[in-house]
DNA sequence: TGAAATTAACTTGTGCACAATATAATAGTT
DNA sequence: AACTATTATATTGTGCACAAGTTAATTTCA
C-alpha cells in the first residue's frame, strides 16, 4: 500500500500530537531539570521543594529576618497549603526550621530558619555553578529562556 | 540605618534567589499550564497524565494500530514504570484501555485502546484550540518557546 | 455590638513521580 | 545446556501536588 493511502479514512489531528504540545515539553523539561538537581541535593538530604523553601528563608536574611509566615511562603512558592504544610512538617522534623503560631494573630504560623537550615547555605552556594558547568547550554540562553517563562507565567495570572 | 548598610555583614547570593532560578520558573509554569488543562479535562474525567496516555494511543491509530507496549509508552512519555503501571491500571479500571501480556514475549504488556478511550478523542479535539483562545500569548510565540524547550531537553539527554 | 465575610492554616483523599528493589522472561555466550 | 547479561514490568516506600472541605481567628460593616 502506498504511503499516501496509509491513513485513508483516519483523521489526523496534529494539534493532538505529543511532539506539538507545548505543555508536554514544559512538563518533561521541568521534571528533567529537577532530576539534575537530585544528585546535588542528596548530600544535603533535601528534595527540590525543600530546597526551594530554604532559598526563600535564606533570602529573608538579606531583609534582616529569619522568619516568614506560611501564607507568604506559599505565595512565593506558588504552592498551596495542602502541599506546604506537610512539607514544612517534614523539614521541621529534620531540624531545619521551626513552626510557631503568632501571638499577635493566632491564625498565622511563622516559619523560622534554624541553625541547621542556615548551615546548608554554604554547601548550596555551589549548586547553581555546578549545574551550569554540567550543562552544554549557554548561560545567557538559559537566562533569556527563564525570562520568557516568567513573562508567560505573568500573562497567565 | 541607611539602605546601603542594611545587609552589612550578610552575604548576598543572587544565584540562590528564587527569581533567578531557571528551574523554578520552569517548575512553576509547568504546574500553572497543567492547571489550565484541568477544567477542560474534568468533563472527560481525565487527569493530565491520563490525557497524555490517550494522546499516544490516538496517535498510534495513524499507524494503523490501536496498541502499544508499556515500554514504548514509558519512553514516549519520558516516565518510568513506577509511574506508568499504576496510571494504566487506573485507566483500565475506567474502561479506557486494556492491558494484556504478549504471547510472543511474555515480558511485554500490550496496552490497547478501547472504544471508550477512542470516544474521548472527539471531545479532546477542542482542547488545544480552547486553550489558545483563553490565552493572551501569541500562538507563534508558544510554538517558538516549545521548540526551545525541546532543544534544551535534547541537550540534557 | 453582633452577624457575615474574610483570612490563615490544617486535614482528607486521590493521583502522580521516582528511587530502589524484585521477579521473570528472553537473548547472548561459552 | 548452563551461565550471564539484558530487557520488561511490577512493587514498595516516600514525597509531593492539589481539590475540597474544616476550623478557628480576625476584620468588616450593618
Amino acid at each position: 500500500m502506498p504511503m499516501k493511502d496509509k491513513n485513508k479514512g483516519l483523521d489526523n489531528f496534529p494539534a493532538l500530537h505529543l511532539e506539538n504540545q507545548f505543555c508536554f515539553s514544559l512538563y518533561s523539561l521541568s521534571r528533567r531539570v529537577i532530576q539534575s538537581y537530585t544528585p546535588l541535593l542528596k548530600p544535603l538530604d533535601l528534595t527540590y521543594p525543600q530546597y526551594l523553601v530554604l532559598l526563600v528563608l535564606w533570602q529573608q536574611l538579606e531583609n534582616e529576618t529569619n522568619t516568614i509566615s506560611v501564607s507568604k511562603l506559599t505565595k512565593e512558592l506558588k504552592l498551596d497549603t495542602g502541599t506546604v504544610t506537610p512539607l514544612l512538617k517534614r523539614m521541621e522534623s529534620k531540624g531545619l526550621l521551626s513552626r510557631t503560631r503568632s501571638k499577635k494573630d493566632e491564625r498565622i504560623v511563622m516559619v523560622e530558619l534554624l541553625a541547621k537550615g542556615l548551615s546548608l547555605r554554604e554547601q548550596a552556594k555551589k549548586i547553581p555553578q555546578s549545574l551550569l558547568c554540567q550543562s552544554t547550554v549557554e548561560p545567557q540562553k538559559v537566562m533569556a529562556l527563564r525570562e520568557q517563562l516568567q513573562q508567560m507565567l505573568a500573562l497567565l495570572n
